[in-house]
DNA sequence: TGAAATGTTGGGGCG
DNA sequence: ACGCCCCAACATTTC
């Protein structure tokens, strides 16, 4: 008889999840588990937006390991203490899970892999469709710049062919009662939490609106590929841009949380084709921002210090402003004067999540029109989005800052009255958003500071923070001091 | 996965 | 008819 535990992390799905796949093949009973810990590791360190998604996912995963005749055991505190514990209440002697990447879950996980010796410990790939390390440059180097590592990558895909889910997960009464029951005197060897208990969702009811139009967990995530394979992908390269359209793939969060696999991804997309050439222009530029979504990965593997620093080192002494803190309160809160950048981050408040087209935008904004240090950006960013991704997120601000990898030249300064007008022309986005302009003539919707001072007043909306082509100066002339 | 400045071209108004 | 100028439209370069 033996008994494994399967570790939940960030993998949750029972569909294509290889720990869970060998926990079955090798195992006569399985203990699903999930541990929210303290301190960076995870849960506590997660913003109050991803907390709430986080909430559901769990809920759902419960439901279909319930539904599998199986359940999920919901602890907080100590991964390492806890997983002992676990392991000692159910005489368990195998342990399994699936690799995370950023730095911190790495030395736990090397940690645990030591100590727990007597478990076996296995660690499974369903985070990504290929490991970091798998990788590099002949010279053995992690790649820096995108469009060689997307060569490299794509002769690998579509990959593997996904593995089904277990169809009956092995678990036992005693496991089922555990967790049903609320006995104190198990509770003392086992402090079982039940999932409400793990205070991820707040106490305000904000976030109920904010998931009105998605659907976290794993049938959430494959019905939103789904969709967006039958619906949106042909026509991925011109609507991805509008930020008034649904035109993007929403696929994120549900990837950030394994509750998809990018191996499903690439074989729902591939679809049979060989490879990535017999792709329409749509799917073939969808699928590079998939591939854009593990070169942030490889990056956050391979140079883990840019977690806080730049890329390029050149940048160490770029002169950022110092007293920035009005500024960046306006711009969190959507109130610098600029429709857009404002619309932007409104909608992200609002519902967790920005279209991708103003996060440039709106992180171009910051970067140089406002010369704050791109790591407020980055943990604004983290903190409210549902789809926060330490790879993704670092990875992008570095990219808009100039001093990540393949970044935007520093001498690329958006203009925001630009970018409005060529991807929002209609103004549909910033009426949404910002509908204190609603009723401004379309010519002036994107730069209302033109419009007269009566009108101005009328409207209730701030005056810029600062002058547009000043700041575009003031940030190619810092720029300069650092080349 | 820019924008602004500068350069070039060509049609049309006009003397 | 012709040259000149203006300037939009497009192209190139520069930041």
């Amino acid at each position: 008889m033996k008994t494994g535990i399967v570790w939940f992390r960030q993998d949750l799905r029972l569909s294509d999840n290889p720990a869970l796949r060998a926990a079955c093949k090798e195992c006569d009973l399985i203990v699903p588990l999930f541990v929210a810990e303290p301190g960076s590791q995870s849960v506590a360190n997660l913003g109050a937006a991803s907390k709430v998604w986080l909430h559901h996912s769990l809920r759902a995963l419960k439901d279909s390991l319930e539904a599998r005749g199986s359940t999920l055991l919901f602890l907080e505190g100590d991964a390492e203490e806890l997983i002992a514990a676990v392991a000692q209440f159910f005489k368990a002697d195998a342990l399994y899970w699936n690799r995370c990447y950023d730095p911190a879950a790495i030395k736990r996980d090397k940690k645990i892999k030591k100590q727990l010796q007597q478990l076996n410990p296995k660690s499974f790939n369903a985070l990504l469709n290929e490991e970091p390390w798998n990788t590099v440059k002949a010279d053995g180097t992690a790649y820096k710049v995108f469009t060689p590592y997307w060569n490299a990558r794509t002769k690998s895909l579509p990959g593997e062919k996904p593995l089904a889910a277990p169809s009956t997960i092995a678990c036992s009464e005693q496991i089922r009662g555990l967790v049903n029951s609320r006995q104190k005197s198990r509770q003392k060897k086992l402090p079982l939490k039940h999932l409400d208990q793990l205070s991820l969702l707040p106490k305000l009811t904000w976030h109920e609106p904010m998931m009105s139009g998605w659907t976290a967990g794993e049938n959430g995530a494959k019905r939103t590929l789904d969709a967006f394979l039958k619906k949106n992908a042909s026509d991925y390269k011109q609507y991805r841009d509008i930020p008034s359209v649904d035109g993007t793939s929403r696929l994120s969060t549900h990837l950030h949380f394994g509750e998809i696999s990018p191996r499903t991804v690439f074989y729902k997309l591939l679809n049979g084709r060989r490879d990535v050439s017999e792709l329409n222009e749509g799917e073939h530029t969808f699928a590079k921002e998939v591939i854009w979504r593990e070169f942030a990965y490889s990056l956050l593997f391979h140079f883990p210090h840019t977690i806080t620093k730049p890329l390029n080192e050149k940048f160490a002494n770029f002169p950022w402003e110092s007293r920035y803190g009005k500024h960046l309160r306006a711009w969190q809160t959507g109130q610098t004067g600029v429709p857009i950048v404002d619309a932007g981050m409104r909608q992200l408040y609002a519902t967790g999540w920005m279209h991708n087209r103003v996060r440039m935008i709106v992180g171009s904004y910051l970067v140089k029109n406002l010369l704050i240090p791109w790591q407020e950006g980055e943990r604004w960013f983290r903190d409210t989005l549902l789809d926060a991704d330490l790879a993704s997120n670092v990875m992008g601000w570095q990219w808009v800052a100039g001093s990540g990898a393949d970044a935007a030249p520093y001498f690329r300064v958006f203009n925001p009255v630009l970018q409005g007008e060529k991807f929002d022309a209609k103004a549909e986005y910033v009426k949404q958003w910002v509908p204190e302009l609603r009723n401004v003539e379309l010519r002036y919707i994107h730069k209302p500071w033109e419009l007269t001072s009566a009108q101005k007043r009328s409207l209730n909306y701030p005056e810029p923070l600062v002058d547009l082509k000043q700041s575009r100066q003031r940030a190619l002339m810092s720029y300069d001091r650092i080349k």
